[in-house]
DNA sequence: GCGCACCGCTTCGGAAACAGAATCGCCGTC
DNA sequence: GACGGCGATTCTGTTTCCGAAGCGGTGCGC
């Protein structure tokens, strides 16, 4: 399972368009979470382990290489994870994602009140 | 597997906030892409399937009856799915990420170009 | 009425991804 | 030199996904 990479075919789409790739890429599991748990900390294995509930640390390792290959995360000479500058660039870019949320919530809710 | 809520606790997650649910719905496999997809047509079934280059039926149903039950999506009378106003909410929030992928694309060539 | 094509949707066996725990080597500290 | 924490790896069982076949329903030509 390669990471998938712009210009290249992912899962899901042979074509190689950026677009595609990017949905590839964030569209595994905990790819986001992980990006959204970076946004401002740069943190180690397990302290990123534990932030992401405790997920597996097969997978947790599964998704770092993926996102190390992708350039979106970088590891220090300490080892611990943080964002590059294009991995700032993603979360800048999933922030309206995040407020959206808020008001995909507040619908759900609303919705719920006159039922 | 039921879909995630804001609100309820969710896979990766127990805390029930908001965004940790739009993380879980959007970090499973195609339902980025289903909204992607969907962003200005409304698509049968079948129509749907060979857009995401032929997904498992199985599977696109399962994450049409998340997408319908987190009204990110809606089914019309011809039983044709579109997004409901929420959904297209949620295609506005991704478009950013849209135009990252751009970025992204470019940072990787360049990167090969210098090696 | 009958065959046919298309549709949304379901079922099922095999393949791939994920979870979870045990374990390794590598530092520092005491 | 025993200990604890770390990143990373390996292994086994479960979950999820794929892919193809097939279901019932609907519309159409004949």
């Amino acid at each position: 399972m390669p990471a998938p990479k712009p210009g290249a075919p992912v899962r899901g789409s042979s074509t190689g368009r950026p677009v595609m790739a990017a949905l590839d890429l964030f569209g595994r599991r905990w790819n986001l979470r992980i990006v959204w748990e970076l946004r401002e900390d740069t943190l180690g294995f397990r302290a990123l382990q534990q932030r992401c509930d405790g997920m597996s640390s097969s997978v947790l390792r599964q998704r770092l290489t993926e996102l190390l290959d992708a350039r979106v995360v970088e590891q220090q000479p300490d080892a611990a994870y943080r964002l590059t500058e294009l991995g700032r660039g993603a979360y800048q870019a999933l922030r309206p994602l995040m407020r959206w949320s808020g008001e995909w919530a507040a619908a759900l809710a609303g919705e719920e009140d006159h039922r």
